[in-house]
DNA sequence: AAAGAAATTTGACATAAGTGAAGGAGATGT
DNA sequence: ACATCTCCTTCACTTATGTCAAATTTCTTT
């Protein structure tokens, strides 16, 4: 792969690494690309190794035997998945598909426990990420539990108000998608 | 305190140490006790540390504005919890009750991170514990999002009687958390 | 053991949100 | 420009589950 340290650099997952850890990084990690809509891991596949967003967007999500998804969070650039099957064994806990064509970076598992090994930091960054998923799985887990409908999706709203600044807001994902983020269905949102 | 380093190691996220580790957690470990009931801390609290349990039981939950409360988890011995405000600096995500009598352990933030700096597997043993946490909140909202109550009442009675064995299962918590475990309301539960 | 408090169950009712179907609107390709 | 396809919205209806209140059981405490 041709990354440069500074690219790497870049995601926060690495940031204030040794420089040997980039260049470690650097041969260890595989560039996929997908298609938009393809599937990047299904829910139970063995996981080898865990996945940094380079371009593109990956939605991360469960599905029910009847076809309702409860997208968990979606990946933009810089962004990991995949990272928990690499620390318990198991299997993925859930499905990644790419929402648009993207780009991500590869690292087998066994390789990136060697580099965490030797460098505290990227343990540290690792954790930090870990945590913050954590404490956004919390917060989607309470909006489910004890908000209703217009409350989640007046929180998503002043949410993206937070970002775009401005009287009008910019929806990044069809209205289809954003009732599987917010735990209900298109019709229910319309009418919201 | 006057924990052996075989007390230690008996929690799966200090198993493996070196024994120096073991030294260096009995000396920033501090124990602490707490009655039935008793707050341990609160959502938004600064979080200076983590918890293990060491006996008793710990409930953590968020809960609503008008009373509501979700339980994420119970915690039970040799259970750690509070660890994700170590991570990303900002308060506690959830509130802690101890529902037993409890004596807990607490791990000063910066001590902890420093030990996590100097043994690898103490930071790989904690992205273990982290993603297996990871794993089950997203079986929660799963279950929340995908399932109706009567499937998340029998995935859990299933999941007791696994451990039970018999053909009679032992709840190990009230009607009334039980239901505020499974995302509803004793009165919804009790029907079920 | 009796009395009181708490937890659980049951009932009648209200309501948020899902279902299935149909109509529109916007995008895409020929 | 037309046809098609997908997405979004609206409608009428059903249903799961929450609400409020009362009855009952179980657990404490005196």
């Amino acid at each position: 792969m041709e990354e440069t340290p500074g690219q790497l650099a870049r995601i926060s997952l690495f940031s204030g690494l040794l420089q040997a850890q980039y260049d470690a990084l650097s041969r260890i990690g595989i560039k996929r690309s997908y298609r938009k809509g393809e599937r990047i891991f299904s829910e139970d596949d063995e996981g080898t190794g865990f996945y940094v967003v380079c371009a593109g967007r990956v939605k991360i999500f469960k599905i029910s035997p009847e076809g309702k998804e409860q997208i968990l969070h979606f990946c933009g650039s810089g962004d990991s998945f995949g990272e928990v099957s690499v620390f318990t064994g198991q299997g993925f806990p859930a499905d990644a598909v790419a929402t648009l064509p993207s780009t991500v970076l590869f690292f087998p598992r066994a390789a990136f426990v060697g580099l965490i090994r030797k460098d505290p930091t990227l343990a540290l960054n690792m954790m930090a990420q870990l945590s913050k998923r954590l404490r956004q799985f919390a917060g989607l887990i309470e909006d489910l539990s004890l908000k209703e409908v217009p409350g989640r999706l007046a929180k998503y709203l002043l949410y993206l108000s937070g970002r775009d600044g401005k009287g009008t807001v910019n929806l990044d994902v069809s209205k289809g998608q954003l009732a599987a983020l917010l735990g209900t269905i298109p019709e229910t949102l319309s009418r919201i």
